[in-house]
DNA sequence: GAGCACTGC
């Protein structure tokens, strides 16, 4: 009877209102959920939910027979036909939500499982978000396929070994037998006697190995360390003493300690970890230490890495022994697209989405290139979720990128309340960087932005570039730490392996190398060409860096260090920042010097400018230009200004300025403050001759010189290009007729950043050796004699 | 009238 009623009822339905079906079903479901029902109301649910299936089984019947499948949306090179898409919406892929009594489409979800390959958990839900309704709520979606599974390491093992809390222990022991559950532990012994047969050794350890905590400790046990005590060393805070017997410090420190210990003397173990970051630093520091130990045979060097680089440095390092120690990781299943996308940010939204709706609760992690992506995709979200009510659950968005004020922050940290599920977008900076607890999809676009550097014209990009496997592998690894995860690759397979390099270009082959040059010099290597590099820099780069140095005085012609260069090596600057403030010093500033040094080597984030508050932001900063004093002079009076207001957090709200940068930049003032003493500068205030101050600029900054042009663009004195002051700077709308500038920046032009104006004949004054008379002869200057661009006679 | 990924000394 009912069975008729219902087909009856059926067939009365077009298939296209499935949808108002199906969510008549699950509002019902959701509103009547712990409610006793009457005899009528269950059965009109019966009876919808019949209908459902029949409409449902009917519409699909359709789709088989119609020439829209799912293989046939695309062509036969890959790409995706969207109309056709579209016309398929309705298929889905891979769901692990089964289990829900009340779920009227179980069927067709036991049905998909097993079409897609066992789900690896199973989530019993609630929540009616769990439904898989994705394809009625948004129009769009993307197709996965499930390739590989990375699989989990050593959990079972972990668990049985997991300390017996129940005895009263002290904390010490409680400490010792945590130890001894950690994936590193039953391979002490072993680890230690390796340490002692070989000299140099690689290991091979997943994140959680406890490899960083654990191998110190070990070393210490076997008797490494003869004299005794523990600490660390960071830039800002030197935590050790002549107790330390263990220390544990940054790659950049251990390269500044090489330069006033270059046979590391005090210390008999080094283990740099993490190695297969290629840092500068660790990559500078590798060339250094296999020199090394070819002096110092009681020398033991550990070298940390990830699985992919591990034969390449033992090959660098002689064909020293892989030690393999295994991780601690859940198992995460990788998912491509079926076909490539061609708008990464729209399929990031659209995958966020279609996982919202039918996967079991988890947080969501999406890689975006920077803050605009990240600010776009935030904006479109909201925009998609709004008004859609109790269709879907609370999707809580959080950005985080390095640049956002730290306040915001902290809002990715918050736990996620019942209900509701969290996306994070995220830049690289959760690649590595930070760990966010509770994630269990990640979604990787496959893109990231990267530094690079054209020797040639000294000009800097940041440009947004395929990153590489090693790269997606640590991505994907972030879904599964706390439980098995998913990743969504939005690239296919063919692209992973065939546009996709196996590591990340090392940042030694993309930046600009005179600082570089600079500590190397002071080590005493002078053959940099030929200096054991394990991936070494363009050739061009070393040139260029030993030309700028030769330029700065900081080397002779015969490429050796001089006095200059001895003292600019103290710093922790790029060469030019030394040399200007070594050169303060003449022009009796560098107190003033050192705070502007500060200022630019924190980089452009001081200024905050919030997209809403952009015009408060901008006449704010316009304060600090008054009497077009240029961008250096702007940032020493912001610095100054702070000062005065006993470094105020408020007064930072209140110009738009960012805490933390300046916050920084008085970190770094003061380290330099101490360093002025070493190189043996007094520390003089010259604040009221601006020209005094620009002077001691122009003495690091003088290759940096350009001249403007009639139409407003100016040509680089030295090696002439076209360039443009970055609409930033105070001076964009000034047009000063000379200028000298701190870097190069291409972005959609090529542009000038922090430029302060310049006289001339200060070039010549300053480097006779550089710039001759008729390099700045200005022709203008002939016909405008009052202008500032008049030539020195 | 533009846009800045991330470390690090």
């Amino acid at each position: 009877m009912e069975e008729e009623e219902a087909i009856r009822r059926s067939n009365a339905l077009e298939k296209d209102d499935i949808e108002y079906l199906r969510d008549d079903i699950l509002d019902e479901q959701y509103l009547f959920e712990g409610v006793k029902l009457t005899d009528a109301e269950e059965r009109e649910m019966r009876y919808k939910k019949k209908i459902y299936e029949l409409v449902k089984k009917r519409s699909e019947e359709d789709e088989t027979q119609s020439e829209y499948r799912i293989p046939d949306a695309y062509d036969e090179e890959g790409h995706v036909n969207q109309e056709k898409r579209f016309a398929v919406s309705l298929q889905r892929y891979n769901l692990d939500s089964a289990g829900d009594k009340m779920n009227p489409f179980a069927e067709q979800e036991a049905w998909e499982e097993h079409q897609m390959g066992k789900a690896s958990l199973k989530y019993g839900s609630k929540n009616k978000n769990q439904s898989n309704d994705y394809e009625y709520v948004f129009e769009d979606k993307i197709d996965f396929i499930r390739d590989s599974v990375i699989d989990g390491e050593n959990l079972d093992e972990l668990h049985s070994e997991l300390p017996d809390k129940s005895k009263e222990k002290s904390a010490l022991e409680m400490l010792q037998e945590e130890r001894k559950t950690l994936p590193i532990y039953p391979y002490r012994d072993e680890l230690l006697q390796a340490v002692n047969e070989y000299q140099v050794l690689v290991i091979v350890g997943e994140t959680g190995s406890g490899k960083t905590t654990q191998i110190p400790q070990y070393l210490h046990e076997a008797g490494y360390t003869k004299q005794g005590k523990v600490g660390y060393s960071i830039r800002f805070e030197d935590c050790t003493s002549e107790k330390t017997i263990l220390k544990y410090m940054t790659d950049g420190m251990l390269l500044r300690e090489i330069l006033s210990e270059p046979n590391l003397e005090s210390y008999s173990v080094l283990m740099v970890d993490e190695a297969h970051e290629r840092t500068l630093s660790t990559d500078i520091l590798f060339g250094l230490l296999k020199d090394l130990i070819k002096f110092r045979s009681d020398l033991k060097l550990l070298i940390s890495s990830a699985t992919l680089d591990a034969e390449k440095f033992s090959d660098y390092f002689g064909s020293a022994p892989i030690f393999k120690i295994p991780g601690r990781r859940y198992p995460v299943e990788i998912h491509y697209t079926k076909a490539p996308e061609a708008d990464y940010i729209d399929a990031a939204i659209v995958t966020v989405l279609q996982i919202h709706v039918t996967q079991s609760p988890g947080d969501i992690l999406v890689f975006l290139t920077g803050q605009e992506e990240i600010e776009t995709a935030d904006e479109i979200l909201k925009h998609r979720t709004r008004g859609l009510g109790s269709k879907i659950a609370e999707l809580i968005i959080c950005p985080i990128y390095a640049n956002l004020p730290t306040e915001l922050q902290a809002k990715i940290f918050e736990p996620t309340p019942e209900g509701a599920r969290k996306v994070v977008l995220a830049t690289n900076i959760a690649e590595t960087s930070l760990t966010i607890d509770g994630i269990k999809y990640v979604i990787d676009p496959g893109f990231s932005k990267v530094k690079s550097y054209n020797p040639r014209t000294g000009m800097e990009s940041l440009l947004v570039h395929p990153i590489s496997k090693a790269s997606a592998m640590q991505r994907a690894g972030r879904s599964g730490r706390t439980g098995p995860g998913k990743c969504f690759r939005l690239y296919t397979l063919h692209n992973y392996h065939k546009d996709m390099d196996d590591n990340t270009v090392p940042e030694i082959q993309r930046t600009n190398l005179a600082n570089v040059v600079l500590i190397l010099k002071s080590l005493g290597i002078d053959d940099l060409v030929n200096f054991d590099f394990i991936d070494p820099p363009p050739e061009e780069a070393l040139l260029k860096a030993l030309e700028l140095l030769f330029a700065l005085s900081a080397l002779n012609k015969l490429g050796e260090l001089t006095k200059v260069g001895r003292r600019m090596a103290e710093f922790p600057l790029d060469p030019m920042l030394s040399k200007m403030i070594v050169a303060s010093d003449k022009d009796k500033c560098s107190d003033e010097i050192i705070t502007i040094a500060a200022m630019l080597s924190v980089g452009n984030s001081i200024f905050y400018r919030p997209k809403d508050k952009q015009v408060h932001a901008d006449n704010a900063r316009m304060n600090f230009h008054l009497g077009n004093v240029g961008d250096h002079i702007a940032l020493l009076r912001v610095y100054n200004s702070w000062r005065e207001c006993n470094y105020s957090t408020q007064w930072c709200y209140e110009n738009y300025i960012q805490v933390r940068s300046m916050k920084r930049a008085r970190d770094i003032r003061d380290q330099l403050e101490g360093l002025l003493e070493r190189v043996e500068i007094e520390v003089t205030s010259n604040l009221n001759d601006l020209d005094a101050i620009k002077k001691a600029i122009t003495s690091g900054f003088f290759p940096h010189s350009a001249k403007l042009q009639k139409n407003g663009s100016y040509w680089t004195v030295k090696h002439p290009q076209r360039v443009h002051i970055h609409p930033s700077s105070g001076l964009a709308q000034v047009l000063p007729r000379w200028v000298v500038y701190h870097e190069l920046v291409l972005t959609t032009k090529e542009y000038m950043r922090q430029v302060t104006e310049l006289k001339p004949e200060w070039l010549v004054e300053i480097a006779p050796h550089y710039y001759q008379l008729k390099d700045v002869e200005d022709p203008i200057s002939k016909k405008m004699p009052r202008g500032a661009g008049r030539a020195k006679e």
